[in-house]
Order: structure tokens, then C-alpha cells, then sequence
DNA sequence: GCGACAG
DNA sequence: ATCTTGTCGC
């Protein structure tokens, strides 16, 4: 599996060479989950906005449901265009190896993929939960994903897998960020240039309490054909208020929903 | 051998 | 990720 994510990062770019400006995918208003998931607005109305997917993944536990069933993962995917739900999709497979830090792709990826494919919109980026190249083989889900369907892609984070922010990360304000740069345990695919480290991605404060309790900063980095300098300016316009872009609060909630829905 | 480690 | 109510604070 570690050959295959060196294949797949050496595959992978890490520049811009899908021009998707911040301004086409900002999302104003946040959603308000209160009352349920808002409904999917498939108006034929053209638009030319692009359509940004977000993904997560939830879990259903064997056979509480008393069928007997094995450990599944349950993806989520949700399109959103202009600020708008457009579609909802899911998918579910069965678990085939345990969490290890650095193979997160191996035991989420299968459904994650099946949610993109049961998707009838072709997502213009999709946000991941979880690291795209802040990873030990710069391959991290996102990254994974990416090339896998040659789909823009970024990953966001709520912890550091690894790499050292360039300043620290404690008490921030709103819409601070940081270069993540890779440290030894990143085996670099360019470890020959030397000199400086390689961004990897950001630490950015998407969003912080005046005084209250701290809120910690996301990890975000490139999938796939995003640079690590346009991802912080994409993540920033995604986010509507919440500590999470809008389209990964939305594809966590319905992932939610999608685990007790889906299947069965 | 010890430490660190997305979800 | 998941098991789970209340609770502290703006």
C-alpha cells in the first residue's frame, strides 16, 4: 500500500492548473442543520458557478441492528453550487483493515469513491476530511481520491498528522494561517532540493471565540491539481461561520443520517 | 527501543 | 471514527 501512495503522489500535482477562483465557490450563508439537512435544489437552472463536493464518512457498527452484519464505512457525498445543496449521495463497504495512521485511504477510500460515483454531478473539487499531502508519502486521502478520478481535491483536517507549522498554532485569530512544512518524517519525493522544506499545506483559523474557550486551527493541504497556497483561500471562502467549510458540515451531517438510512 | 500518528 | 448528558461560557 505505501508503493501505491508513492505512485500515487508522484502522479499527483500540487500546483494550480484548474483555474477555480475563491470568489466562484464562497459560500455566504451557513446552514442551519436545526431542522434537518436543507433539500436538494436540482433546479435545471444553468449555472455556471462550479459545483464543490464534500465528502466524509461515518460508521455503522456490526450487527447492532441484530442482522449480523460486518463493520461498514458509510460515505457521504454532497454537491453544493453557488451556496446551494444540489445533490445528495451515499454508499456503503464493508471495513477491510483497521485505522492505522498514514493508510486512512485504504479503509475509507472504497465508499468514499462509490458516494462520488453514485453522484450524477461531476464535482469540479472535492473537500476531503482528512490530510491530501500532509501526509507520510504526500498521499493522504484527499490525495488519493483526487487522482484517482483526476478530480481537483483538497483535504482538510482537524489534527496534524505531521509536518511542523512554521509559528505556533495557539490562540490565532479568525483567518490566520501558517505553512505546514515537511519534517523527517515525510519522505519527500524531492528530498534532493535541500535548502528549505516544502509547504505541505496550512494551519489556518477558520474561525476563534473572543475570549472563551480555544479553538484549534484546521490542517489543510492539496489534494490533487490545487496548490497549498490556493486551498487556505478556498477553504476560507467555504467557510460560512463554523469552524468546517459548509460542504464538509453538510456531507458530516448527512453521513449521519445516511449511516441509519442507507442499506438495511 | 521510544515516540508520534488524519478518521 | 464511536460510546454519550449535562454543563460552562459567550
Amino acid at each position: 500500500m505505501e508503493s501505491l501512495q508513492h505512485d500515487l503522489a508522484a502522479a499527483a500535482t500540487f500546483a494550480d492548473d484548474h483555474n477555480i477562483a475563491s470568489e466562484a465557490v464562497a459560500i455566504d450563508e451557513p446552514a442551519d442543520l436545526a431542522d434537518g439537512l436543507p433539500p436538494a435544489r436540482s433546479g435545471a437552472d444553468a449555472s455556471d458557478a462550479p459545483v464543490v463536493v464534500g465528502v466524509d464518512q461515518a460508521f455503522r457498527t456490526g450487527d447492532s441492528d441484530g442482522s449480523g452484519g460486518s463493520d461498514e464505512a458509510v460515505s457521504a457525498a454532497v454537491a453544493v453550487r453557488d451556496g446551494v445543496v444540489i445533490e445528495y449521495a451515499s454508499a456503503a463497504t464493508p471495513l477491510s483493515i483497521p485505522y492505522v495512521p498514514g493508510l486512512l485511504a485504504f479503509r475509507e477510500g472504497e465508499s468514499l469513491l462509490a458516494a462520488l460515483d453514485a453522484l450524477s454531478v461531476e464535482p469540479d473539487l472535492l473537500v476531503c476530511d482528512g490530510s491530501g499531502r500532509i501526509h507520510f508519502r504526500e498521499a493522504g486521502i484527499a490525495t488519493h481520491v483526487g487522482v484517482l478520478r483526476d478530480v481537483p481535491s483538497l483535504g482538510v483536517a482537524k489534527s496534524l498528522l505531521c509536518g511542523v507549522p512554521d509559528e505556533p498554532t495557539d490562540e490565532r485569530p479568525t483567518g490566520w494561517r501558517t505553512p505546514i512544512r515537511a519534517d523527517d518524517s515525510v519522505e519527500t519525493i524531492e528530498a534532493l532540493a535541500g535548502a528549505t522544506a516544502p509547504v505541505i499545506g496550512h494551519a489556518y483559523q477558520s474561525r476563534q471565540y473572543p475570549n472563551s474557550r480555544r479553538v484549534n486551527p484546521l490542517y489543510v493541504s492539496p489534494g490533487h491539481r490545487v496548490s497549498a497556497e490556493t486551498v487556505v483561500d478556498l477553504v476560507e471562502a467555504l467557510c460560512a461561520g463554523y469552524k468546517l467549510p459548509e460542504p464538509t458540515r453538510l456531507a458530516d451531517a448527512y453521513a449521519d443520517v445516511a449511516k441509519r438510512t442507507d442499506g438495511e
